[in-house]
Parts: structure tokens; C-alpha cells; sequence
DNA sequence: TTTCCTCATTTCACAATATGCAACGAGGTT
DNA sequence: AACCTCGTTGCATATTGTGAAATGAGGAAA
């Protein structure tokens, strides 16, 4: 990091706010960065703050246990009471609520229209969603369902379930073709979902709409299962059979940050 | 809460440390303790905060994404970077560093020395202990390892292990008699340790050394496996057998809040 | 619809409070 | 033993957070 950007970085946390809250927020997103423990004087220099003030400001973090100074080396590490309110903080926000922010770095990502998505019945619906920018873009609304068979993101949740839900589910429902690329035939759905859960990802091939294609990647729990897929879609002119390889490459990161995120004991949806 | 109770807190707070950064995080906890979103009105009530001062903290949080507001609503509640911070803090944390605080409680609850265990080879090795501030206490050192047949912490273990496992660890291990309650019949053992998945904790009854009872409960990862033990340890005078149900109670239950805590993606052990 | 509340936010003059320098005490290393 | 670097603290200064009141924004009641 040049000198130059650090400036700039003090600038910025100088811009608006209560000043010593930025500055201990900056320890705490400093600190976060170590692997083990930190010490005063890398924090006081990477943060720009003068050793004292960060001395201070890590002793009243520290009385609440927000830190912790390993009490016979003297260094910092981030504290429990950390993990009390992140796991609280799990509780009180819902799934759009906690990951949006993640569906607007997807959306900046790849250009294209990004959504999270669960499974409500026999269909998929759109918990949130954040538009492409462009002025062809893709059309879900939040609150919509769709169904399993002809989507990105409605073959993820199936690839999530045991197989036997999967076909009991396909072989009840009725699979409407949307377009003639709609692929109806369950067994054939089926094997294209075994696929699915070799590659990591899903694609909408002009599936549910000639002219548009979808992506998706599943969201796990702690415990592996499918809770959830997220997937951007766009029009056919971008989103081009070429680029899907390196679109589901971002798609599968950003789920795995979802998923990474979503380790939680008790997860309540609201 | 009565006023009096408040303004001391207030006082307490005031006490020490940098003032806005104790107000900061006094807002921080309050608004932990909400089900789901609070409002500013409420929080500065609660906290004894000026409304501006509140809202002027608050928006700082808020900047980054410690708390969140609803934009509809402009109600508050805990972040998203707070789950961030927390996945980070107890991947910084050793298991001891995490919960020592709790072996504290632990201590203070039962008056007995508290202990936190985990499984090496065929033995169980202390990693944290909090003395009993009695005269008459326990022995138990931090790094030091017991057998698992004979000892409360041991027996948890042995009751986590899938059962071929522990059968062949008590039969192949050689199972020494400290005393004459010791057992070292594998069957009985066994029978013993089946008990204990059933109570949800262990005793050891003068079995690694007469006049002292130890009782202890299993510390589960987010999967449900058992990866420590938590256990009190004293002098069978004040570890009688007609305690030893309120006792276990209490043990169990900061096992428990251990476990909770311990619902974490990457646990690393340092 | 209009009126009336209550809520969150912003303004501004004031003084309370965080700041940085320098000094200190404590470990660890050469 | 001498030296270096670490984290912490005292103190004078002014930077910075503060609270009362005004403002703006919703919602509920009439």
C-alpha cells in the first residue's frame, strides 16, 4: 500500500461521522486482517493513527471484550464478544437483508441482473434481487415464483434435494414448455441435474425465454444442504455459451461467500 | 430497570476509556438484545444516550454496515460486518482464548475448579482450567493429560467417539486402577458411557483419586459432534452425590453455551 | 383531506473530550 | 549489561462531540 492511498484512506474516514468511532472501526477492520495476533505499533502505522490514540481506543474495545490482548505477549486479536453479536446480528437480519450487498457486488461483477432465490413449494422464488444497469436487462421481480424445471435457479434448489424428492417432484408436477429449447421430459432433467452437481453450477439455456440465458450457484448451510441458489441472468447477446464458463467461475464465488457467511446455529427465515 | 440502576451504569461507563466509544458500543449491545429491529428513540432511552448522540453514533455504525437500518422503516438493527468480524474473531481464537471466560462463570457458579478438555490420542488433555478460590481444591494442570477411563472429561469423549471406536481404545488401551472405584472392565465401562449419551453428562466418583468427584459435559461443533469436554472437579465433602444433579445442570448448561458459540465454518485448532 | 403526533435528523455555539508529544516501565535481543 | 522497541500514561491544547431546539418526514386520528 503506497503512502498515497493511505492518505487518502484518512481523508475519507475524517469525511463524516463521529471520528473516534471511524478510528476504532479502522482498528477492528485492521485487525481482522491478521491471521493471529497483531500488534499495537503495525495497527497504530497501517491505520494511520498515532500509537497513543490507538492504544487508548484498543484498551476501552478491550474492556468490552470486542478485542482481546493476549495478556502475556501484549498483542491484539479481535474478541468473543464479537462472535455473541455476529451471531445475534445472523439472527435479527433475514437473507436478503444480509447478503444484498454481496447480490450488488455480483451484479457489478458480471453486468447482469443477480438474484437469491429459495424454494417455496414446488417452485423457486425471488427473495432479492439487484438489476443489471444495462437498459436490456432481465425481468424477476421480488416476491415472483418460477418454476424448478426450466431455470438456473430452480435446477440448483432440485440438485439440492434427495434424488427421490427430485423425481417424485418432477414426475408430479406438470412441466410446461416455455420455449422449444424447455427441456420437459423429467428423466432427461434429472440426468442434467447430476451434471449440475459435478460442475457446481446451473445454466438457463433460453429455457424459460428465447433471448435470455440464466446462471446459477447453490447457497449451503453449515451442514452442506441447499438453502438457497444465486444466479444472475441476462440477455443471450451477453451472456454467450462462450463466457458461461467464466460467468459460473463468479456466480460459484460469490455463493460460496454466501455460504461461507451462512454457518449459523439458528438460522430463522423471515 | 429502575433509574437509579441506570444512571450507574451510566457512571460505569463513564469511568473509563474513550466516552463515545463506550457509548458506541452500549448502543451496539442494546440493540443486541432485540428480537428483531429497534428504534432510535428506544436505544437512546435505554441507554441514557441524548437522541442526536444516538443518531450521530448510529449513523456512523451504519457506515459501516455494523448496524443496519431499514430504509423503509429507519429502524435499527445489527450488521452484516458484525457476522464478518465474528467468523474472523473465532478463527483468531484459540478454544481456550474463546471460553476461558466461561470456565470463569463455570467457577463461579459451582465453586469448584473448571476445566476445558479435549481429546489427544487416547488421552484427554487440559487446555484451560480456572482454579476454585477454596482452599481444599483440585489438581489439574494445563497441558497435563489423564486417561479417559477414570476421569468425567475422559468419559465425555469416549461417549462422543463412534462406539467402535471407543470399545477399541478400552480394549487395546491398558486401563490403570487409581483406586478401588476405579473401573477397568471395558463391558462396564461401555454400559457406563452409554448412560451418559442419555444424561447429557459424567461422573467421576473417587475413581482417579479418592476424596475427589468431578462431573462433566460434552462440547458439540455445529455438526453435533462432541470436540471438547467441560468439567468442575473438587472434594467429594462438597461434590456430594446429592449435588451432583444441580451440579451437572449447571455444567451442561455452559457446555451448551459453549457449543452454541462454537457454530463456526473453519475451526482451526491453535 | 387536514391536523396532530412522534420519529429521526440537522444546526450551531459551547465546552467537554480526545489528542499527540514526551517520558516511563517492561521485555526481549544483541 | 546496554540497547532497542514495545505498550501505556500525564498533561496542556484545541479539536471534536454534545444537547437544546428547529426541521423535516411519516403515520394515525378526526
Amino acid at each position: 500500500m503506497t503512502k498515497g492511498s493511505k492518505e487518502k484512506e484518512e481523508k475519507e474516514r475524517n469525511q463524516q461521522g463521529v471520528l473516534v468511532l471511524n478510528k476504532a472501526v479502522s482498528l477492528l477492520m485492521e485487525l481482522s486482517k491478521f491471521k493471529y495476533e497483531a500488534e499495537l505499533s503495525e495497527l497504530a502505522q497501517r491505520t494511520g493513527l498515532n500509537k497513543s490514540t490507538a492504544s487508548r481506543i484498543l484498551a476501552t474495545l478491550e474492556r468490552w471484550k470486542l478485542v482481546r490482548q493476549n495478556p502475556s505477549t501484549r498483542r491484539f486479536s479481535l474478541g468473543h464478544v464479537l462472535i455473541h453479536l455476529g451471531n445475534l446480528a445472523s439472527s435479527q437480519l433475514s437473507l436478503p437483508e444480509l447478503f444484498h450487498f454481496r447480490l450488488e457486488k455480483l451484479m457489478e461483477l458480471t453486468g447482469e441482473t443477480a438474484s437469491l432465490v429459495i424454494l417455496d413449494k414446488d417452485k423457486a422464488v425471488y427473495i432479492d434481487q439487484v438489476p443489471s444497469k444495462s437498459m436490456i436487462r432481465s425481468f424477476p421481480e421480488v416476491g415472483a415464483s418460477v418454476y424448478l424445471h426450466c431455470t438456473a435457479v430452480g435446477k440448483i434448489l432440485l440438485s439440492g434435494m434427495p434424488r427421490e424428492r427430485a423425481e417424485k417432484l418432477l414426475e408430479s408436477a406438470s412441466l410446461p414448455a416455455f420455449t422449444c429449447k424447455t427441456i420437459t421430459n423429467p428423466q432427461a432433467l434429472l440426468k442434467q441435474i447430476e451434471e449440475i452437481k459435478l460442475k457446481g453450477y446451473s445454466v438457463d439455456d433460453e429455457e424459460t425465454e428465447l433471448g435470455g440465458r440464466c446462471i446459477a450457484a447453490p447457497v449451503r448451510n453449515s451442514r452442506g444442504d441447499v438453502v438457497a441458489a444465486v444466479g444472475i441472468s441476462g440477455p443471450s447477446s451477453r451472456v454467450t455459451p462462450e463466457r458461461i464458463p467464466e460467468l459460473a467461475k463468479i456466480v460459484i464465488e460469490v455463493a460460496k461467500e454466501i455460504s461461507n457467511e451462512l454457518s449459523l446455529p439458528s438460522f430463522t427465515q423471515k
